[in-house]
DNA sequence: ATAAGGCCTAAGAG
DNA sequence: ACTCTTAGGCCTT
């Protein structure tokens, strides 16, 4: 086993594991204890993902596991897990500085001040692109038990440390699925969504890493060919995997915050909304202020 | 280009 | 206990 101490104190911001990995940003991580979203934070709790990587047109899964424990971030892996770790949770973000550069408006300090040291997510692409799918009219908690499942049924298993790991799956191994298989596991009408994008990606047809080289609006709508991918679902692809800070998911949080502090950014479409909220979230760091709104909403402030 | 209606289903709210 | 509504929308018409 490789293992491996990162002082938060180095980090700029500082890094509130609980916020970044249980606000629904992503759902490629599980809590040790299995009581993500339901309970209260643990404050010494691990979080474990399965990382694929390929080496030589050969895939090979790693087990990483994290915990933030007396002022240090520790993980423990079965590879060295140092730089991963570091871009799984982009702990090189000057997040000082980013909090520093928002635009002064009363609700945004307030979100940021209440939830000090939320960090994005890099999710994998793939996987965060069926996470999102699966997230169509759907709560927290329950996205995360969909793709926790997807994984257990279709992913590999990985051994790590007398316990059993499964990695997401691919997306040749999700394209095996059919819609049946997945409505009898709780995903009900983004079944077919799911197995019909695995299939797209799978054969070729597209890939939302293609998604990084593009304009920001071009890369939405790239991603909008996949089955069960709108605006909303695309702009969340693009923010927590792609890289694309700018970018702000209108959901219905967003919405409600729009309606309620910033009325005059409705524009009528999600285009012409999405142009004018970005703007007033600060642009490059837009991504980053509507994370946090989102989650200081969700949690009732 | 924009507007309705239907859709799976479990967990909260009433 | 039981019904009604909601949950980080998308697809088709």
């Amino acid at each position: 086993m490789e293992t491996g101490t990162i002082p938060l104190g180095d980090l700029s911001g500082g890094l509130d594991l609980y916020r970044t990995l249980e606000s629904g940003q992503s759902y490629c991580w599980r809590r040790s204890d299995g009581e993500m979203y339901g309970g209260s934070p643990a404050p010494d709790a691990w979080y474990h993902t399965v990382v694929s990587g390929s080496e030589d047109g050969s895939t090979s899964n790693a087990v990483l596991r994290v915990r933030d424990h007396n002022g240090h971030l520790e993980w423990e892996s079965t590879t060295d897990a140092d730089t991963i770790v570091r871009r799984l949770l982009r702990l090189d973000d000057d997040l000082e500085a980013i909090v520093a550069a928002a635009p002064d408006d009363s609700l945004l300090d307030e979100a940021y001040e209440a939830h000090r040291g939320m960090r994005l997510v890099e999710d994998p692409s793939f996987a965060c692109l069926i996470s999102f799918i699966c997230s169509a009219q759907m709560r927290v908690s329950r996205i995360h038990t969909m793709v926790s499942t997807l994984a257990r049924e279709y992913g590999d298993q990985i051994e790590f440390d007398g316990d059993t790991y499964h990695a997401f799956p691919t997306p040749a191994q999700l394209a095996t699925a059919t819609e049946a298989e997945l409505r009898d596991l709780g995903l009900g009408y983004r079944a077919p969504y799911v197995v019909r994008t695995a299939e797209m990606v799978a054969n070729g047809e597209g890939h939302p890493d293609e998604a990084r080289d593009l304009e920001y609006e071009d890369a939405r709508d790239y991603l909008t060919r996949f089955v069960g991918v709108g605006d909303k679902v695309a702009d969340c692809v693009l923010l927590f995997s792609l890289g694309f800070d700018e970018a702000v998911p209108l959901d219905t949080w967003l919405k409600s915050a729009i309606e309620e502090y910033y009325p005059d950014c409705d524009g009528g479409s999600y285009a012409t909304t999405s142009r004018a909220i970005r703007d007033r979230l600060g642009g490059e760091y837009a991504g980053y202020a509507q994370t946090y709104i989102f989650h200081h909403l969700r949690t009732g402030a």
